[in-house]
DNA sequence: GAATGTGAATTTATTCACAGCA
DNA sequence: TGCTGTGAATAAATTCACATTC
């Protein structure tokens, strides 16, 4: 499943573009076009086209000179490097508001994110179905992992339990070894689980910054 | 309002970082904690105790040689240099189940980020609230602005609409500056509207490439 | 002729390392 | 002595610019 080059290699920044191109890519496919230079891609979405080649460059050479990129081709390409030409098995963890909208949400899925359960600790909530996701009580989430395998657990219980969550989603009898954080706290992790953090507020606070000038 | 400062010096990836000190020395006067150095605060959050030296330093000088910072000092000059000593009236246009799920939120209002109206297209959901937001047709957008400042509008609509929300949000009788969007395309807006872009399935795709290691 | 792929140059961000102050 | 504030050094990311290939 991995491929030949070494990860370690692709600066972090790349990834998220990666994931942008992709988007971009599937709506000219879905319009009939066949072929994109990076410079167009570029224009499209206001970047250099240097990035571009640049950030493809780390996984192959996709391109033909003189003439461009194959769509078909590089988004093949793409979802290979992302790793998205297999299916991830997900948990939410915290049926609240968020867990339970990003339960519900159709766009997971359609990337090749399986939601195979939600847990929470909560008896008012246990039980409740939620799109694809029943919620079961947190105790049972080491059988469950016994019985399924689980490679990405998204985390949206409150912050002071964020870290105690976290800690047991990634011991070794549960083996996550992938984190989506919406709970406003900074979490650790062992090295070998990537984090990840999504944070609202903090998103807010950004957008305060700039709009604070005279 | 505005401080001494040029914002325009100060680094973009500054300013996330600064919303996490401002979380974790919160926390740590809730504990009682008056004073601390960078590099105790640098343990804390997993950072280089220089970084954020350099981080507060373009805001001015908040520390004493010797001892470190006080504590609510700090947290009061991040809360300046964020903007986040006032309050910002937000709107959410699309009251999907995201756009709902972010207006029940608690999160924001504690940050001083105050909802003031929901709006969306389907009769379905117009007239019902959630939390603080009665949901307006989006027919009654230009007549609301002209009654209440907006100073921020979160994006929660499909994709495929995302773009022409935003060129009406920001179109000068509406007059909106900060825009967070959660749709997941990538937008375009005038240079002076700042815009931040939130990408769930962008960011399982970054979780999916380290996961897709051998 | 046109557009890729990539070293080199540049810009931006991080970290070091230390002078200077409490 | 201990820790800040910051120039200088380093590292990382972006962009340039051009040789290479179709």
């Amino acid at each position: 499943m991995a491929r030949a080059y070494d990860k370690g290699m692709v600066p972090a920044v790349t990834v998220p573009r990666l994931a942008l191109y992709l988007r971009k890519l599937r709506e000219l496919q879905a319009r009939g076009v066949r072929t994109i230079s990076s410079q167009d891609l570029a224009d499209k979405i206001d970047l250099n086209a240097a990035q571009i080649r640049k950030d493809f460059s780390y996984f192959g050479e996709f391109g033909v000179r003189g003439v461009g990129y194959d769509v078909p081709r590089l988004i093949d390409e793409i979802m290979k490097s992302l790793g998205l030409n297999r299916s991830w098995s997900v948990i939410i963890v915290g049926a609240g508001l968020l867990g339970t909208a990003l339960a519900r949400y159709k766009g997971f899925s359609e990337q090749g994110f399986r939601l195979v359960g939600m847990f929470d600790s909560s008896p008012k909530v246990i039980g409740k179905s939620y799109g694809p996701g029943k919620v079961r009580a947190m105790s049972e989430l080491e059988q469950f992992t016994r019985e399924e395998a689980v490679d990405i657990a998204i985390i949206t219980v409150p912050a002071h339990a964020a870290q105690a969550t976290i800690d047991r989603i990634v011991a070794p009898n549960i083996g996550v070894k992938a984190v989506l954080n919406f709970a406003p706290v900074k979490v650790f992790a062992p090295k070998d689980v990537v984090v990840r953090q999504v944070d609202l507020s903090s998103e807010l606070m950004f957008l305060s910054f700039y709009l604070d000038r005279e």
